[in-house]
Order: C-alpha cells, then structure tokens, then sequence
DNA sequence: GAGATCCGTCAACGGTGTTGACACAGCCGC
DNA sequence: GCGGCTGTGTCAACACCGTTGACGGATCTC
C-alpha cells in the first residue's frame, strides 16, 4: 500500500523517484520528524512542517498523501521497551515502569503525547495496535503460564498506558509529587501481577 | 470565575438575565450536552452547537466565553461512580470494571471519549484531576490502610483509565473479543491489589 | 426621557487539512 | 531528435474551525 492512496493526485511510484523527488521527501521527513516530536500531531501543522522543510504545503500533501499518513511513516509508534521486555520475567513490571519515569528519557514523554494525540486517526490507531500486539502480545505472551496470556498482557499494557496517561497528558498532581521510586514498586507490581500471578499451586 | 473571563465582551453576569438570554442560553446548553455525547469533543464544533439551538455561532462564544467553558459547564465530568465507590472497600476493584464494561452503559462509554478528547485543554484537564482528587481521592484514601493511600488510590484510577482508554479509545481487538467476566476478574483484582494489598501483618 | 446594559446579527480574521489547475523538467519509446 | 508521459513544484482556492469586532435594537434602570 503505497503513500498517498488517494485518486486525485496518485502519489509517484515508490520505485520511480527522481533525485529530487528523494531531497524534498527527506527534507519533509526530517522536519516532521522534528515538529511532531516538538509540538505533538496537533500541535504540528501541515503548513509549519513545509515552512521548516522550505517547501510548499501543498507539496507534503502530495507526496504523503496526507498528515496522518505522514505521521505514520514518518514517527516510531515503538517507545524503546525492547530491551525492557528482554530481561527476566519476574521484574518486568517494575522495570516497565521505571523506563517510563526516567527523568533522561524526555524524548520518550513526547513521542507518547503526539501518539496519543494521533490516536484518535484510524489508520493509527490501528498501527498502534498491531504495534501492540507485535512488540509487546507476541513475545510476552509465550512466557506466560495461567490462563489468558494474550488477554493478560494487552491488559498489562493498558496498565501501563494508564500511568503514562496520568503522568504525561492529565499531568496529575499527586502522583507528579510523589516519589518515583514508590511509584515504581507499587505500580510496578501491580502490573506484574497481571503477568505472574503468584499461583498458590506454584512453587 | 464567571464564565467568559475575556476581555473584549464581558459575558454578562450570572445574576442580571433577562428571559430571553436565559431561553438562549437554556438552548445552547441543551444542544452542547447533546452533540457533545453525540460527537465528542473534537467532533462537535461550536457552529454546529450554534445551529442545532438555531442561533448564531458568535452568540455561544459570547455566551460562555470559549468552546472549553462552554464544555466545562455543560458536560459532567462525573462519570457517575459515586454510587459505585460506596460499597464495601474488597470488592471495589472488581464493581468499577463491571460498571463501566457494561454494555448497558453506552452513554458513558461516549462521554468518556468527549473527556478525553477535552482533556488537551487545560481548564479541562485541571477540572478532571479536581475531580479526581474530590470524587475518588477524598472518599477513599482514607478508608485504606498501609502506607500512602492518596497515591494508591491515583494509581488505581489511572490503572481504570487505562483500561477505558484501550475499551473506547484504541479499541484494542483482544480486549474486546475477550469475556467480559474474565476482563473484570482479572483486571479488577489488579485494581483492587493497588487499594487493599494483602497484608502478610494482617489477618 | 436618558443612558446603561443586555441581546442578537453580520462579516471577518487567522488558522486548519486538503484539492484542483497549471507550468516546468526529465526520462521514455519512436 | 522529438513527442508524450510522468514526476516535481507553484498558486489559489475550498470548506471547515474557534473566535472577535462592529454595529443595531430591545429592555431595563434612574
């Protein structure tokens, strides 16, 4: 499914590009990029991309075939946790949350507002889903014993959404006050829980 | 704080109405509340409000002063759990997943995502973490034990509002082809560990 | 009756994402 | 070499948004 999708201006063959088709594309890219990062998908304008790109509006419209579309292929719907999920299984939820209240990781607070921002498109959200069903259902469930995995995981998740919903768009005053490192045992077991639930039939 | 707030046309004070801006005002309410439910926040605009009560768009700004007073005053942002909290404190996790999974409630479902959508503003985001702090903090903190109960007790309603945003926002399709039941067990439980963890101290 | 205040109308502003009409440039087959 | 196709870019405009300013009347108070 290429670019634009759409009838009225059918975007350009991937294959088929002219080196200054290319230039322009990057330029376009790099300032999304930027801009959506900076000011969230709402905040970033079709017209302030193409400013910052030095480039018509219209232009970005045509080549990507819309903002949505834009965003898309242009932000990374991952937030990093990769590498989180890798480590041992029994501190997972703990080590989910303190990836996400690490005051380093700023970068990671703005990609998740314009996500959350763009959410509200279909095709987004959409991707976020097969997003979180590839990176996080998929290799988590596996190592899951109990009934559910699948269930229990996209559960978990919708956990830790919850958090980074409270922190980084309602900006909450309490939890913003407390300190991180109960935040981080408390609710990181609780997720944990979700995922390894302490079976009474368990060793 | 009356409503307008601006500087350009004082919203005239609540006091000094005559009948027929209250009528006008009356019908304004009547059609934000409705397309509101109806459209969300995003989805409803102030034109449209403006001719579903058969006025003119320029009229609801003078009015109410802004789109976001005009919600704030019209939209409750209860969603109606009060009735819900008041139960015995075992089982709390477990009644709010059931309350707000039931297929019987759509209206809140939509009013949900109307806040949601509203909460990027910030008059509106501060009257949702009021509200927070007023409707679930202050009633039930204080009916838990252990050690910070406030917090616990913002915790678990993000860990709610994780689960309303994959159900009505992101409409994730595991979710929603799971059992209901076992949605509320299990996540419930999940909810409710946050509020009354078992204590190894106490019987 | 005079003057203030409320009520309503109209046109407009600056902003948004997007589209259509057009001109130019580079590659293709003949 | 040359005509046509296609990629590339420009411009103005569309339809919508929330909001504002200027201006009539209507209504109330003194």
């Amino acid at each position: 499914m290429p670019y634009g999708c759409g009838v009225t201006h059918p975007s350009p063959d991937a294959s088929r590009l002219r080196p200054a088709g290319l230039a322009t594309r990057a330029a376009i890219e790099d300032a999304a990029r930027t801009l959506f990062a900076e000011r969230g998908f709402d905040g970033a304008s079709v017209r302030g991309i193409a400013a910052e790109a030095g480039v018509d509006p219209a232009l970005v419209i045509r080549h990507f075939g819309s903002k949505e579309a834009l965003f898309l292929r242009t932000v990374d719907t991952s937030l990093g946790i990769g590498s989180v999920l890798d480590g041992p299984l029994e501190s997972v939820g703990r080590r989910l949350v303190a990836y996400f209240m690490d005051p380093a990781r700023p970068v990671i607070r703005k990609r998740y507002v314009a996500l959350a921002q763009a959410a509200q498109h279909d095709q987004v959200r959409d991707e976020m889903n097969r997003h979180t069903a590839e990176t996080y259902v998929a290799p988590l469930a596996p190592r899951l014993s109990g009934a559910d995995p699948e269930l229990r995981v996209a559960l978990a998740v919708a956990q830790l959404a919850g958090l980074l919903n409270l922190l980084f768009l309602q900006r909450d005053p309490i939890v913003a006050a407390a300190d991180p490192d109960v935040v981080i045992a408390t609710y990181g077991d609780a997720i944990q829980r979700l995922l390894t639930p302490p079976d009474p039939e368990e060793a």
